[in-house]
DNA sequence: AAAAAAC
């Protein structure tokens, strides 16, 4: 296998390099409101125009207008508060007994606590029987009658060692500040206040001084909103852009309202643990919370950062996922568990061998939400969620968290809320403008040499992630790139889970800078220093695309993303188009014509997309955009370019380097790079 | 058609 040499090595490494040119931009807009694209130029949103639709005028809503559902929160009954939980809330405090007010006025700026204040006993010396620490050995599985074990609020002893293990990653001090003008709807009854600061609601000393170990200063966007709600204990559905802080989302307010509250019930079942389960053996645990994933290296890392949040207090976090030995989990479990991070097929598995109850799980977290309930999940949830011992909705506290929310899995996912706030920041499923994207014309015989070309004009210390269709075209990538002398790995669903972890590992580490991979690495990976995403096959649906990109460009970090396209891909054009338009990204001129021939060849699917039929995604905003152009022009990428000189680059041709003359597309605005949303 | 997710 041949490739074309490079005519200019460096023209990636100069558009690296610029990406990390501007920390501190002074933002060139940041002042100016955000106007969603399918708004520009409109006084008004049409009532059938779901997503961001009318009353938004104040930037956020307080009151329910949620065209889309159609009433659908009318006729759910009465909200969670209103019902008073039955008599499921003052037992034991499980539920912690706050009325609604009581919480709800806690928002009210009228926190008197000193940031100051948070952990100053550290190094105070021995709390008793938890000196151990509040991970590694606090809750140890015995279960001691001591008054301290159900006030779970104060922190237990500092443990210097896991301290130092949990918090010295660094890649935590994010800096949102210059995140202010976000377009945000929240839409359900009773949305209480957007926080500004941690400290605008009363979270409690374990979670405030584990805040200011992680280094975090203010909250993200989607946490201003997602923290609120979740504590006066609503369901919520949240759509927040990859990288902007969705995890800690909902692990913060989740684990200070379980610290708040104490054990309740939870701690009198896992007493009880050894007489319930029989002939399966001991202590069978309750977990107050459950948060499912998609794919076990997020599971991994979303249970990594749990026990950030978890350190020093009475809840001890567990993974549980296939592929690795479950005896260890099981042993894992035993020692005590109160909030779980699961995959679907090995929590089932675990429920099934009596070692998981779900009786007591008050919070319930879906986790890229929208994968979680597609056609290959949803019996699994259901089974989990449904057809167990888990309280049902409106007993228990359901949060969905995705980046993408294709219409028809919002409704069938109100199966399983109650009651609930649907927010979204930025709009649903549309990418961070964060991320330069670029889309090639490269015929499949073109490939290699091609992304050698890309991989050859990248800097030696960023990451790049390659994503492939299949796991038999992983291997056979990698192995090409390996025999070219390139540093990589691979990751894909057919790789055993130790090889999975660790190609993770190296790629992370930097020891293996090029990683390849199929879809598994698609969802929610956290991978700091990714510069540049290549498709080097497209996906064949929108959403996959969003999140893929999405490992890029993470909070408030820039990125690149360059996607290999051909006569494969033409189903993904239409919705390819209107995201790039959206992002306000360089439209190949090639690629518009074909949007415009596909439309007119094939109006069944025309806009008919399986998963955006509901409209809030790929159509709508694209009316009001202002487009880029029309649809002049042929297909000069590709007729011009065949596999010669300019190798299908519309129009701006190969020579200075990879993309445009100035490298941007004109789109790139290096002053105001942190700002996400605005302009 | 492929990918992910239990043994």
């Amino acid at each position: 296998m041949s490739h074309v040499v490079v005519d200019n090595p460096h023209g990636l490494d100069q558009q690296l390099a610029a990406l990390d040119l501007n920390p501190d931009g002074q933002g060139g807009g940041t002042g100016r409101r955000y106007i969603p694209p399918h708004l520009r130029n409109k006084e008004a949103a049409k009532n059938d125009s779901p997503g961001w639709d009318g009353g938004r005028t104040n930037g956020f809503v307080n009151g329910f207008h949620d065209n889309r559902t159609n009433g659908g929160f009318g006729g759910r009954g009465p909200p969670r508060n209103d019902r008073g939980f039955g008599g499921y809330e003052n037992k034991d405090g499980g539920w912690g007994g706050a009325p609604r007010d009581a919480a709800y006025n806690s928002f009210g700026g009228r926190n008197d606590r000193s940031k100051s204040n948070f952990f100053n006993d550290r190094g105070a010396g021995s709390r008793g029987r938890y000196e151990r620490g509040g991970f590694s050995g606090g809750g140890g599985g015995r279960w001691a009658e001591d008054s301290r074990e159900n006030d779970w609020s104060k922190p237990t002893a500092p443990n210097e060692r896991l301290e130092h293990e949990l918090f010295s990653g660094g890649n935590t001090g994010i800096n949102f500040e210059k995140y202010d003008d976000i377009p945000v709807e929240a839409t359900g009854s009773n949305c209480p206040p957007h926080i500004e600061s941690f400290h605008d609601v009363d979270m409690g000393e374990i979670i405030m001084g584990n805040i200011n170990l992680t280094s975090y200063t203010r909250p993200t966007p989607v946490q201003k909103y997602a923290i609120p709600i979740i504590k006066i204990k609503r369901d919520l559905m949240a759509c927040a852009q990859t990288g902007s802080g969705k995890t800690a989302a909902f692990l913060v307010p989740v684990l200070s309202q379980i610290y708040a509250d104490g054990p309740g019930e939870a701690l009198q079942a896992a007493k009880n643990g050894g007489q319930d389960n029989g002939r399966y053996g001991r202590r069978k645990q309750y977990p107050i919370s459950l948060i499912l994933a998609p794919t076990r290296e997020l599971a991994l890392q979303i249970y990594e950062e749990a026990r950030k949040f978890a350190y020093r207090s009475h809840v001890r976090p567990c993974v549980v996922y296939g592929g690795a030995d479950i005896g260890q989990q099981i042993r894992e479990l035993e020692r005590g568990c109160h909030l779980l991070v699961a995959t679907p097929g090995r929590l089932v598995d675990m429920m099934e061998r009596g070692k998981i109850g779900l009786d007591h799980c008050n919070y319930l977290v879906l986790d890229e939400a929208d994968r979680m309930l597609d056609m290959g999940f949803e019996p699994q949830i259901r089974r989990i969620v449904e057809q167990d011992t888990m309280p049902p909705k409106g007993m228990r506290q359901t949060m969905m968290f995705s980046a993408t929310f294709p219409k028809e899995i919002q409704i069938l996912a109100r199966d399983f809320l109650e009651d609930y706030i649907f927010l979204a920041v930025g709009r649903v499923g549309s990418t961070s403008e964060n991320i330069t994207q670029k889309v090639v014309w490269v015929e499949e015989n073109d490939k290699r040499s091609f992304l050698l070309d890309l991989l050859n004009a990248t800097g030696k210390d960023s990451l790049t992630l390659v994503f492939v269709e299949t796991k038999k075209g992983a291997d056979s990538l990698e192995d090409f790139l390996y025999r070219e002398g390139y540093a990589c790995t691979s990751i894909h669903g057919d790789r055993s889970q130790r090889d999975r972890e660790e190609a993770l590992n190296q790629f992370r580490s930097g020891r293996c800078p090029i990683l390849v991979a199929t879809a598994v690495a698609a969802r929610g990976l956290d991978i700091s220093n990714v510069k540049h995403v290549i498709n080097f096959d497209l996906p064949s649906d929108i959403e996959e695309y969003v999140h893929r990109i999405g490992r890029t460009g993470r909070v408030g970090n820039l990125g690149l993303a360059t996607s290999f396209f051909n006569d494969k891909n033409s189903n993904i054009t239409k919705d390819l188009l209107d995201i790039l338009v959206e992002a306000k990204q360089e439209v190949p001129s090639w690629l518009e014509s074909l949007a415009y021939e596909h439309q007119h060849k094939s109006t069944s699917r025309g806009g008919r997309s399986k998963r955006f039929s509901g409209g809030f995604g790929a159509r709508d905003y694209r009316q009001s955009s202002g487009g880029s152009g029309g649809f002049a022009g042929n297909r000069s990428g590709r007729s011009a370019g065949g596999h010669g000189g300019n190798r299908g680059f519309g129009g701006g041709g190969f020579g200075g380097n990879f993309y445009s003359s100035d490298g941007y597309g004109g789109n790139y605005n290096p002053s105001g790079s942190v700002d996400w949303w605005g302009n």
